[in-house]
DNA sequence: GTGATATATGGCAATATTACCATATAGTAT
DNA sequence: ATACTATATGGTAATATTGCCATATATCAC
């Protein structure tokens, strides 16, 4: 007997309830597949950070620096708190980071 | 002094070569970061699987499995030898599924 | 109040992803 | 050789992502 997980929704895939753990996983890690969200994280593993700060970081408008953060924000990587005008951006689970140990061996392997 | 990792080209982002790193590794984590490959890397992880089988645990049409594999495939997380008429594909490092544990603490946290 | 600073959001265009269908390629059997 | 099975690839349409610009909102200083 065959499992089916998936069910197509138009053109597009809709997880049945006994798999939508891994839509759930796919989106986390989406959040952090881009380039400068990781470079974002990789920062804020030392400590928070201020927009101001992060936007320092790279040369991109600040609306967008502030749709990544809304990203990671979105999918739970990051807290923010906001104190006078400026809001500080917070990992709120730092193993986000341990993959990096992993994707390295990929590429060393590579 | 700030340290500017991005150059744009076009209206995309290219890398500058000291933040490379961070490119190389979003692209292995967006290898990832689909449900469909999701469940094909955990299937793997018990295990080499031909494509035959990978076809059986979803739904989808045999080309878009082939493709969803070619991608894993590109990124270095699994390889592929085929043996007779059918491919075996394996992982090539399987500490990819250690994500696994952080990425259910955002989901815990959430 | 006005003005300056810090951040977020709406809109849109360029690009990327992902699905399907059709077809190509490769191995095996007859 | 033909026929069948297993897998990969090209094309294309629907959708998603990501950048910038313009604008909105919120806080602080005056």
């Amino acid at each position: 007997m065959v499992i089916l997980p998936y069910i197509t929704k138009g053109r597009y895939l809709v997880l049945k309830k006994n798999f939508s753990n891994y839509k759930k996983r796919a989106n986390i890690m989406k959040a952090m597949a881009h380039p400068v969200r990781l470079l974002i994280l990789d920062h804020l593993s030392k400590g928070e950070m201020c927009v101001c700060e992060i936007n320092e970081l790279v040369s991109l408008d600040q609306s967008t620096v502030s749709k990544h953060l809304a990203v990671l924000r979105n999918a739970g990587i990051v807290e923010d708190e906001k104190r006078g005008m400026k809001v500080f951006y917070t990992l709120k689970t730092p193993c986000v980071l341990k993959y990096l140990d992993c994707v390295e061996g990929v590429i060393r392997a590579n």
